[in-house]
DNA sequence: CACATAAAAGCACGATCGTTCGTATGCCGC
DNA sequence: GCGGCATACGAACGATCGTGCTTTTATGTG
């Protein structure tokens, strides 16, 4: 509900890009997206497009950063309005397995591309690496959360958490799309109740 | 060491290309290899490369059965001689981390391409569900080992392990390759031990 | 050493890549 | 409805892509 009421004909169409663009870019991967095949997917001439973009490497950045605007309000706006701590965490797994089941049809862009650049400097890793450390920083900042909330142990490690809730992510993501397993949303869910039940307070026998 | 100790000068180069081209792969993705760019890292012409194969495709699995048995030598033959159950299963994991770390500049070569060809059926995809499965599989069966040792309570799911096994993998390489995050080892060494730790016989007050 | 065969190179092909430029078409305020 | 400007198109560029040929160069055996 962010979006200008108004906008003028460029931004729309550009807006059209952008959309198939990380559509398409889920299938075939970030470098795996080509000026032509965008081109023929939104029914624009090569040049017609191109026109909308400094170069291929800005379209890859502007595409970025469109799903990462479209993460931001599908699943963080609305775990947001779960009740802090624990819940909040709970909200922001599920709607973020969620997001990476449905939002595109290849799958979570982020973790598309991350494998794929992480190698290659340059603008698209940047922004890439500005994007997972805002996503992670946001994980952090909910479980800290939980922790002064009384939902977890004082002594619980947010930034620890956080990577593993990454761990997860990425598992849910590898089972799901790779190995076709139709289970990996169960797992998901059993792994996170394990991790958080792990974090409660005085869940086991004092040492 | 299952290296043939008479090998014809094809059979020689052959070799050093495929593992120049999982090197490069790691860096590139296995898509973004290219004829070009190998042939000029192997100081050979494009035909004199692209004769030791059948096609780009042909050699994009041949890589990937070529790092896969690397890792099987380096991995799993170096696990395998630990003592059945968890000291197995530390084993196991301390190496793959190793391997991820270490085997190709790039990251792992599979993790890679997981994320690249999972929409794009093929021989090459259906060679990495082979390859994930296969790995999966000891993993899994290392863990029932550790059941029956009696390292492991006997309700411990070891598929639900190996999934998470898989994550603690997947978040250790995605930490350490895209966030150079200098404490991902760390990270992944306490997950682990969270996790092993979870197994264990009686670690908990009974409910 | 000569000869058969294996291995690598040279060259060329059609296609597609990202990118540029000049031109035509649409939209919108006057 | 006309003029101006934003938007889209067509054609073309040099480069590189994967992939075939034919020819040259290494290799190893008798």
């Amino acid at each position: 509900m962010t979006a200008a009421v108004r906008m003028t004909k460029g931004e729309q169409t550009r807006e059209a890009i952008l959309e198939e663009a990380a559509e398409l870019a889920s299938l075939v991967g970030l470098g795996g997206l080509t000026i032509g095949t965008l081109a023929a997917a939104t029914k624009l001439s090569k040049s017609g497009l191109y026109a909308h973009f400094a170069s291929k490497e800005a379209l890859q950045v502007d595409v970025l950063q469109h799903a990462r605007e479209s993460f931001t309000d599908r699943v963080v706006r609305v775990a947001i309005k779960a009740p802090r701590g624990e819940p909040r965490l709970r909200a922001l797994f599920e709607g973020w397995l969620a997001w990476q089941s449905g939002a595109y049809a290849g799958g979570c862009l982020f973790v598309n591309a991350a494998s794929e650049f992480d190698d290659q400097p340059g603008p698209v890793r940047d922004e890439l690496v500005r994007a997972e450390r805002d996503k992670n920083e946001t994980v952090t900042v909910v479980v800290r959360s939980a922790v002064t909330e009384g939902h977890f142990r004082p002594d619980v490690d947010p930034e620890q958490l956080a990577y593993e809730f990454e761990g997860m992510l990425l598992a849910q993501h590898h089972a799901r799309r790779l190995m076709n397993d139709p289970r990996a949303d169960e797992r998901a869910m059993r792994a996170f109740e394990r991790l958080v039940d792990s974090c409660r307070v005085a869940p086991r026998v004092a040492g």
